[in-house]
DNA sequence: TGCGGCATTGAAAGCGCTTCCAATCTGCGC
DNA sequence: GCGCAGATTGGAAGCGCTTTCAATGCCGCA
């Protein structure tokens, strides 16, 4: 510790070998012979040497960084739970995979979001980047970066984008129908449905699912009242008087995600509502949030960290060429919480 | 486009100059004539040339990232508010003075805590720390950090931390203080206290405070009861039952945090309790939990994106120089926010 | 015994940038 | 008109690592 850090090169003189013997010990490499492997690798423990990220980077052309690109409007409050859990999904992958994550929050309406995103890769920082909803489709997005060279995953990206690129989500149009089954057998005929913004695809195949329950079950358009949010806590108090002051007013409300159904629930307290004798309510995600309110609610649990996590690793198998087939999509398990938002089922 | 990306070289070609002028002039560096850097700034241009991140920190040993380290258990959910807003703040912060950030979230539980965190700097990969709490007050990791020569910014430390480096906060101590002589004034004469992990010395100095409150107004240490919680929302339910259960319980619940004031709020209406008629409680932050609840919370509001932001800025004036004079704590307003888990102030 | 071929090692050449220091060019005072 | 300090420029030397590619050493087989 004599001020300066050690270099590859003290290493290689205190084990006696060359400077691109113990560059290929530390990065694996075939043809070393065994004890000169662990001599260099006493060396290494010895000196306590780390290798220099950025010169190896620079060498090899590899920066081991991937980008974690996510969206948010900048004036509210950050959408915290969804985000920071795929965030927090992926930083651990990252540790594990020796990567980094240079996370990127683009808000929503910068005219320049490509141009932002685009510039992590041309500045060659990034060899991968994670996209989550809705850049997940952007598909001009996805395809300017694969032209460029960049390997990219989404998070829950839509039918499109999983012809492209890989992939993890749970199967949401599955998710909305079973959850809105079990709605219709515990005697719902009359459905609000609180949608998100249209460009989060896999949000929208909740939708789908939901409509083809009421469908399958005999019921028509008219059984439901379907609104649009922003995924807001605010939207869903927004609309939801609306929807209850409907002359033929719903029994439910199924709601997109979990923040705007705890908005639901805040206006339907507001009216001194109880819950859910006068009106259900459904989240999706199974977000903190889904637990702290009161009631507590009634909901679809999605794995937020491992999706993040996987996001990760399939990148990884890309950049290491471990996987070289077509994009392949991960779905991910997901399980309705029946809480109190609605009667037991 | 044709295939490889423009180096400094192919800059200082085109401007006619010599790479280390360009270099100059990337890095605004003096002495240079006004028509040389256009001339070479059009260069630039023409060619859409960016730096090279890995190459500059190689040559020049700055590696322009900085570091942010919070605590996270890796159980339980991401706690997303306040590391989440902290963390939105700080990346706003070094897109704008053009770092990088590298998020470390290191467990509650890891025995190798440290380590892990000094890992980051003998990686040479952060020229500086952004600690949130408790780091912030882990005075010997502090204490290394400054010794390898690595700058460190701490986001609500407490009073030594503060005499070691830099800092951003609110008065947490006058927060707590006037927060409870509103409650006093309200009429509240028997209190209830939930603190969070004692390690979290600014949260601590929230009960400092209310101390202070309650004996300005000549009630003794028999005027509450304090419990200790660990911030979440888990917490607050499972302490609130006993000592709503006290021979001569609380008619407040003041919280140290906000999620544990929800789990509070949770544990008061699992009780059929009205509040604030039975029971007031308060929070701490004004995380979007706090209106989310049902009714929503009173609490103080801190500006935490603000926090994340003024750490940020204060230690790239660090970095750059910019300031050199000893380490300076920069105290943000808080303010309390009256909802309706209090009566009316 | 001799030779091809593979396993093992090392020397050298950069990756793209900054820093150090020497070279040149100004301007100004006398 | 001369000399010197300061302003501008460029040359060269790396930063610490990986990637060719050439040089050994070794084995088995004929």
């Amino acid at each position: 510790m004599n001020g300066k850090k050690p270099t590859i090169d003290d290493v290689a003189r205190l084990s006696g070998v060359a400077r691109v013997t113990v560059s290929r010990v530390l990065n694996g490499g075939p043809n070393v012979r065994p004890a000169v492997r662990t001599k260099v690798m006493e060396a290494v423990k010895a000196l306590d040497y780390k290798v220099n990220p950025q010169a190896r980077s620079l060498a090899g052309g590899a920066s081991r960084t991937l980008g974690f690109v996510f969206n948010s409007d900048p004036e509210s409050e950050p959408n915290s739970y969804y985000e920071a859990a795929l965030e927090l999904g992926a930083l651990r992958a990252c540790v594990t995979l020796g990567y980094q994550l240079l996370i990127h929050q683009i808000p929503l309406d910068a005219p320049d979001q490509q141009r932002r995103i685009l510039e992590l890769i041309d500045d060659q920082r990034c060899e991968g980047l994670i996209l989550c909803p809705p850049f997940s489709d952007d598909l001009a997005l996805v395809e300017t970066a694969l032209a460029r060279g960049c390997k990219v995953a989404a998070v829950s990206p839509g039918p499109s984008a999983r012809t492209l690129i890989d992939g993890v989500g749970v199967d949401d149009e599955a998710a909305g129908y079973d959850l809105t089954c079990a709605l219709i057998r515990l005697g719902h005929r009359r459905f609000g449905f609180i949608a998100g913004l249209e460009a989060h695809l896999s949000a929208e195949r909740r939708l789908d699912g939901f409509r083809r329950a009421l469908a399958d079950h005999g019921l028509g358009d008219d059984a439901c009242l379907i609104r649009r949010g922003d995924f807001t806590f605010r939207s869903g108090t927004r609309l939801t008087p609306e929807m209850l002051d409907d002359a033929n007013p719903p029994s439910v409300l199924v709601c997109a995600n979990d923040d705007m159904a705890a908005g639901a629930l805040a206006a339907a307290h507001a009216r001194g509502l109880d819950i859910p004798g006068d009106i259900a309510i459904t989240g999706f995600d199974d977000a903190p949030v889904a637990s702290i309110v009161w009631p507590p609610l009634t909901t679809v649990h999605q794995p937020v960290k491992l999706l993040g996590q996987r996001a990760v690793e399939l990148l990884v198998g890309r950049l290491t060429g471990a996987v070289m087939d077509g994009p392949q999509f991960q779905q991910l398990d997901h399980a309705l919480v029946c809480r109190q938002t609605t009667k037991a089922f």
